[in-house]
DNA sequence: GGGCCTGTGTTAGCCAGCCAACAATCGAGC
DNA sequence: GCTCGATTGTTGGCTGGCTAACACAGGCCC
């Protein structure tokens, strides 16, 4: 299911080349490293962003400082989605889980351009429906599932937005996206590992069985991956 | 909070005359009776609703029958935003919780309508950007707080929308809302009520102390209606 | 080499909520 | 009054994941 390797953004690749044109002189590329915070919540939004690579988490936090991963987004997607449906501040955080590069403007610009561009328009009213999809999933999966499934999952998601079968990722953070503790990723992780799924070294991770771990995680990916598949032509 | 009583749902409400006057002709009033479905999962679909009065949940059903709720949709909304934002088939499931009264109108005429009405749109948008936010809180907090101030957060919110003190709900009922066992839910609503906050019998309950109950809840509660006060002008 | 930080493995005790089952109570209909 | 179904209360055993530590290994810098 991965692997094909577009260089850049799909939203932007369907646009009709009059659309892009008025968005492209206001689009700024931006490198992405791991960890880096794009919104805050509660923050006002000053860009948006379309990703050619690597992988956006979005997360509520709790007051304890704890935050639980409620959905990702990769170069299928863009991230900003409420600065399209009105917000001016951010009801969740985002931040980069897997290092990239993309695009982004100012929240001024697109909300200018938007309305000038029926075809954007209508890839993002898609597009956010299939996060909405993916974030109802997560709710119910967080709710019911075990670790085990639920880490296998997030791997999954994970391997079809970066276009590779290796990737950065410690248990710690791991441990974070999932919203339980380290000891216990260490466990599902050690099975998975142990089944002859994945390996990992030292906050390197790599796919090695993805049947298997298609087959060790909850049905929730598949739900979200057809969706995916259904509304924006991708896995993830 | 509650109480006020608006006899029509806010969306219609607050749509300038024209735009009210081209969805008038096809609206039809519809009686809504506690458990009836409006949309089943996978499904095509044929009508969006706005309510008068009463609750519709949205929920996520699993392979084995059981099912998470992971939104609420009273007055203040509209239940089918999957077709704003362009499904043709459903991604959850939605049901009445709380008897009330509303109109609908057909998925197509709803289509062809959206596209002449600006304000209409606009209130859209904003209402999914609430609805969004409410499902993400809602994922965080079911992953991560105690069963009985879940209960009490989603009592507020359903109070908040019923707009009366007394509602019909049983715990088994709620224990499916929840995503937990009724024996669960008969100890944790046991102590709201030994605490004073709420009676019941049979199948109906009664709010008491609203300021004491959403001090059970957890700080989901605030966070949500904030946010729906913020976008659409009240607490649900 | 030695110190140190990061990442991983593991242990022991604890507790919320699970599962399965059964008891008690109320209301409606005969 | 009696039966029956729907609703609520409660019990006992079980377990997954939590809390709180501690041990160990690899890599980096001095």
């Amino acid at each position: 299911m991965p692997q094909p390797q577009p260089a850049t953004n799909q939203i932007l690749a369907a646009l009709p080349s009059d659309e892009f044109e008025r968005l492209a002189r206001d689009l700024q590329p931006i490198d992405l490293p791991t960890r880096m915070d794009l919104y805050e919540r509660s923050n006002p939004v000053e860009f948006v962003y379309f990703l050619h690579r690597g992988v956006v988490s979005m997360t509520t936090p709790f007051d304890n400082g704890t935050s639980v991963e409620i959905a990702t987004i990769g170069p299928e997607g863009m991230v900003g989605i409420p600065v399209f449906l009105g917000a001016d501040r951010m009801p969740s955080n985002a931040f980069v889980q897997v290092a990239g590069h993309g695009v982004r403007l100012s929240a001024d610009a697109f909300r200018r351009i938007i309305a000038m561009c029926p075809s954007l328009n209508h890839l993002l009213l898609r597009y956010t429906l299939a996060l909405m999809d993916q974030m109802a999933q997560t709710a119910a999966c967080n709710r019911t599932h075990a670790i085990e499934e639920r880490c296998a999952r997030w791997l999954l998601m994970t391997h079809d937005r970066v276009y590779a079968n290796e990737f950065p990722l410690t248990q710690e953070f791991l441990a974070q996206m999932l919203g339980v503790r380290r000891p216990s990723v260490s466990i599902a992780a050690g099975m998975l590992a142990k089944a002859g799924l994945i390996s990992y070294v030292r906050g390197r991770i790599t796919i090695i069985d993805r049947e298997g771990l298609e087959a060790a995680a909850c049905n929730c990916y598949h739900i979200i991956a057809d969706e995916f598949r259904r509304l924006v032509g991708k896995p993830g």
